[in-house]
DNA sequence: AATGTTTTAGTGACATTGTCACCGAAACCT
DNA sequence: AGGTTTCGGTGACAATGTCACTAAAACATT
């Protein structure tokens, strides 16, 4: 039972003890949401911990001014946990998150959250690392917001999304949500990009000529 | 006996049951820094958790590229766990803590804070309540960086900084680490709102003469 | 007190990025 | 086919970042 329960799909899970597995897969149900849905946001706060079995969520953030940035995304095998909690505790903050793809989660009840977090060594450890790292993301991705040149991080950004394949499916006003900017600028990198070879745009796609040049350009930190 | 140990002093640890204040009281240790001290950074991982009892500590970053960002700062009253957390969890990483003045802070071994967090749902409470405050922080720095324009940000500095008081000690270059900008930028900004009659400045020192001037400015969102 | 050194701040030229007000083309709808 | 929406392009200009250099203030030393 325990092997085929869906903590086993969780790194820092599947090396928990039989029985707070099987507690967990006891006391949670399995839902699942379409894509593009709002899964939490402002004035809907969750009332579970989430863990996703699959698909993507887009945790972004849209500030007064119309503008917005995406500040991180959660796979599948990663927990909402985080964001969870912050929303718990300051309500009227103003992330949100967003299905990307078809979602499938397992949810737990915050009684059960706790509980765990008190009873199990490995429990607690993969709610404080998920913590950390989460923390340590958003410190790095200050930085690049920061002080790195937009080419750079824009070239990252498609390497990245682009994910192996050829082609993106993204807008440039996507993109430009991604980096905080403004959809005029991404328009102008791309144009430049692709002057030199290394893309091909059509509406709302992007092929990937020559990921060799994106790859170089990104890994420039200066 | 309870009444009087540091425990006090914290919001969230008064609360706590007076077994429990005892018990962090008997196994913690009162440590006292001088101002200016690296109190961890990059190959200097803390072995404790700190609690601060009195003075400040400013968290920052130094990228590659010699840039600067002051990330946050922890006052009396508060905590160094994530920090500590994150440092553990990424001994690589490149955030450091320096005391801003002489400090003196309650140390408690990482087991004594694993044991805590297992065993005491105020504890566990107060850890998560600090780490979510943190991200929630975090998420509002990036939307500053990211859309913020400069003038507001600085004037918001200025005001946060006097805390009250009417003169600020900060030299430009000290006050373009905190906002993440260049020296150059500070220098421009301070001339004009010295301009307007908001400030005064001298050597490593800043007046302030209109706090309104500034306060206007830096309620503005747009 | 005179001298050299370090820290701090000022300046102009220029590059990059952000903003605004448009326009036109492509996709979508009916 | 015609209307509507979404997407991307464009030029002018503003804000911010970068660079190379200067000068003044504070500090240290003799």
């Amino acid at each position: 039972m325990t092997d085929l329960n869906w903590t086993s799909r969780f790194d820092g899970l599947a090396k928990l003890d039989p029985k707070t597995r099987d507690y967990l897969a006891a006391n949670s149900k399995v839902v699942k949401v379409p894509a593009k849905t709002t899964i939490f946001g402002p004035g809907k706060s969750p009332q579970n911990m989430l863990f996703l079995l699959d698909g993507t969520v887009r945790v972004q953030q849209s500030s007064d001014s119309g503008h917005e940035i995406v500040l991180y995304r959660i796979h599948a095998g990663e927990s909402c946990v985080l964001t969870t909690a912050c929303l718990l505790a300051y309500e009227d903050y103003s992330a949100e998150g967003i299905s990307k793809t078809d979602v499938s989660a397992a949810a737990i009840p915050r009684k059960v959250f706790d509980e765990l977090v008190a009873t199990s060594d490995g429990f607690r450890n993969f709610v404080f690392a998920a913590f950390s790292k989460r923390i340590t993301n958003l410190f790095l991705m200050i930085d690049e917001v920061a002080f790195q040149r937009l080419d750079v991080r824009l070239a990252h950004k498609l390497v990245e999304l682009a994910a192996g394949a050829d082609t993106i499916a993204a807008t440039h006003q996507n993109l430009a949500a991604e980096l905080g900017t403004a959809r005029e600028v991404i328009s102008r990198q791309l144009q430049e990009f692709q002057r030199r070879g290394w893309i091909e745009q059509s509406r709302g796609k992007i092929a990937i000529l020559q990921r060799k040049g994106l790859e170089n350009l990104a890994q420039r930190n200066t």
